[in-house]
DNA sequence: CGGCTAAATGAGAATCATTGTCAAACTCAG
DNA sequence: CTGAGTTTGACAATGATTCTCATTTAGCCG
């Protein structure tokens, strides 16, 4: 248990390497299923497990971006920038997604918390709509 | 089909009416099948699926509030107030909900969406803490 | 550098929430 | 009251995610 340490590093993996090399390729949102479909695609013999293990330890690192879809999935995307919180306006069609900013949001978010006496906060923004394209296309 | 008729209103059917009466009888935040259990306790007979299927339709309907967990699990309570769409603040750990208002946030939303080209808009906003009780606790 | 031990992996079974199926029960219009 | 079309309920089916466990491997020790 080695109590005196810190928190143990996992152990760098060659598979586990591979799941950070497919979601460094692509910044779009995926499934742990579709992202395990990328990688066999690539050669490699990752485990379905294994990515989604790999998945979650990333996520609760805050190295990627996990968001639920309202089905139960959850998507997972590298998360770029990891100097500031932002979020996302997503096409509910087609699944693209693009990068916003609520300017405020957090402060704000803090302070109304604060004021209901809930600490350690997070939250969720997220927008769905019909993109141009899809709208062009009759959705 | 009768396409000159309007949306037709569903059926008012005993398990629907039972439905509606425990979403009416508790502001929490419950799942399904929580739901459903309480339903069964109270002497109902209810299947598991029609009460999906009541939960659902009500969803739609905008008269319940639905939440998915980071679980996927759905999670649904009684809309007090269906003159205005809210948002709430959640406690991670014992699930209390409270509602808030995000001003000016709709018009922010569909404005941003706006500007990306996006139509027929919707969002989820909501912020998840540990409440003052819950943080006495030792959370 | 070779060995060792605990952690990580992979294949498939298991689990959990939710949805589909279909015959029987029921609602509502006439 | 009666018929036609909905809705229901029991249970099978699905789909995503997690667990199990024998086997492999990373990283440390000597």
């Amino acid at each position: 248990m080695t109590p005196t340490s810190g928190a143990s590093a996992p152990r760098m993996t060659k598979q586990r390497a591979a799941v950070l090399d497919a979601l460094s390729a692509s910044d779009e949102f995926r499934s742990a299923q579709s992202w395990h479909d990328a990688l066999r695609h690539e050669g490699s013999t990752v485990g379905l497990a294994t990515v989604y293990r790999s998945l979650q330890a990333l996520a609760e690192a805050g190295e990627v971006d996990a968001v639920v879809t309202d089905t139960g999935e959850t998507l997972y995307r590298r998360c770029g920038a990891v100097d500031e919180h932002h979020h996302h306006l997503r096409c509910r069609v087609c699944g693209a997604a693009e990068d916003i900013e609520v300017p405020q949001f957090e402060e704000w978010a803090e302070k109304v918390a604060a004021e209901h006496g809930f600490a350690r906060i997070d939250h969720t923004v997220e927008i769905t709509g019909v993109c141009a394209a899809c709208t062009a296309k009759g959705h």
